[in-house]
DNA sequence: TCTATATGCGAACGCCGTTCGTGTCAAGTA
DNA sequence: TACTTGACACGAACGGCGTTCGCATATAGA
């Protein structure tokens, strides 16, 4: 219960329990609500109240809104550890680094929505992931050019993948709602000419949390499949 | 210059410019102001705006901002042809396809950012969409899991890259920004230790409007090529 | 000790989606 | 024709957002 001080109390200088505010903090903060509550609960605000301020000091730290979340994110891929370069397992290596980014991303519910308006890398993490893909990539035997299409087009196919499960898992869409949405769509669909859509009716049972990550590593074989058939036609 | 009237004059039972509010209208209005100013600028307030109302008289025709979305994602769908089913040029009819979806979202500046949350699919549209590729899919030889999981990542990349191509192309982030940060980048990569970046610094050259759909068209041929040769071993 | 500069941040602006309660109109009833 | 009733339209307000402005305070210098 938070009693307010009478008006002849004057504050210290600072509150020694207010450690001074710094861009490692406001980061640090954001980062902590973030794995809390989503991407969602991430607000100017919810973050200076929880350093006990208002949100016009932030804006000594951080620029923007949209550079805090550049932060979180290059910090958060900052975790992802990558693997020593071996070149004769190139293709095994970006899955692996890509694995590490999805996990790291959902353990940040909705931090995938964010990496996504970040067009352009400047991250110093972000560069160092741009890098090991690319430079194994190469080491597959891909053309410079096709290094870049292949990790730009493998980059966003992660990101999506990642913005999709942390979307299903977080709370920002409950269960019961997917679950009604669904039934509705087979209603709808048997109500029609039968066998308007033979396929999407028995789709139903590909498409849960279970097979989610099926799903992600069919995506990645077929396209490094795609890749490995280019590079040893070169 | 809008005058007031006087406070004696009443208004005529219904203004006779002002068609009755409908479902229809609601969304259409909403489309008009997407392909005009892009998805930001779609708002329950200028929708009502520019219906010459206020905001909650839409609520009465749409249950939702989120049912807005929805409806005009899959109008702009509608406008899709999908071609006729023909079964030895399946990975070329999907690729059309697709395509087709890439050009109608970028007329409509963002909205692949909605097509985004839409994770069950559930208007008349998208059933279309999705029933066509995942029978081109099966066509093609590929089992239901296979078609499924290929339709699912290959709508995930669609999407992706249409949400790029229009956050670039609508004023969302102007090209000014993008190529200062760009430069920065190339600043911060020259200033490491040489050759830390050997390859992220060149790739400059390969990410431009210009080479956007090379890059989609890459993409789509590296997954339907590991497509192709998964259902040749089947 | 007094002044000058720098910093912190409360309050406010203009947006957003959504809801509530009221005023208005049209159809039904006497 | 006069009144009642039910449905609908929608103005105003709520609580959120990112961001800015300018004042009050605290620190450093004279």
């Amino acid at each position: 219960m938070e009693v307010p001080n009478p008006p002849w109390h004057r504050e210290p200088r600072r509150r020694a329990s207010k450690p001074q505010l710094s861009r490692e903090l406001v980061v640090k903060t954001a980062l902590g609500i973030l794995a809390a509550d989503g991407i969602d609960a991430v607000s100017m605000r919810r973050v200076a109240q929880a350093l006990d301020t208002g949100p016009a000091s932030l804006y000594a730290h951080v620029s923007n809104k949209d550079e805090l979340d550049e932060l979180m994110f290059d910090r958060i891929l900052g975790e992802v550890p990558l693997p020593q370069p071996d070149a004769d397992r190139w293709a095994d290596q970006v899955k692996e680094i890509l694995r590490g980014q999805v996990k790291a991303m959902l353990a940040y519910p909705g931090i995938a929505k964010v990496a996504w308006r970040t067009m352009v890398p400047v991250g110093p993490n972000v560069l160092r992931h741009g890098e090991a893909v690319l430079a194994l990539l190469r080491a597959g035997g891909l053309s410079l050019e096709q290094a870049a299409f292949a990790g730009d087009a493998l980059s966003l196919y992660t990101k999506a993948y990642a913005y999709e499960g942390s979307v299903w898992s977080s709370g920002e869409v409950d269960q019961a709602d997917v679950a009604l949405r669904g039934k509705q769509m087979m209603d709808y669909m048997n109500s029609l000419p039968p066998q308007a859509f033979p396929n999407m009716l028995q789709l139903g049972s590909f498409f849960s949390e279970e097979t989610a990550s099926d799903r992600f590593e069919f995506a990645l074989d077929m396209f490094l499949g795609g890749l490995s058939h280019l590079a040893a036609g070169n």
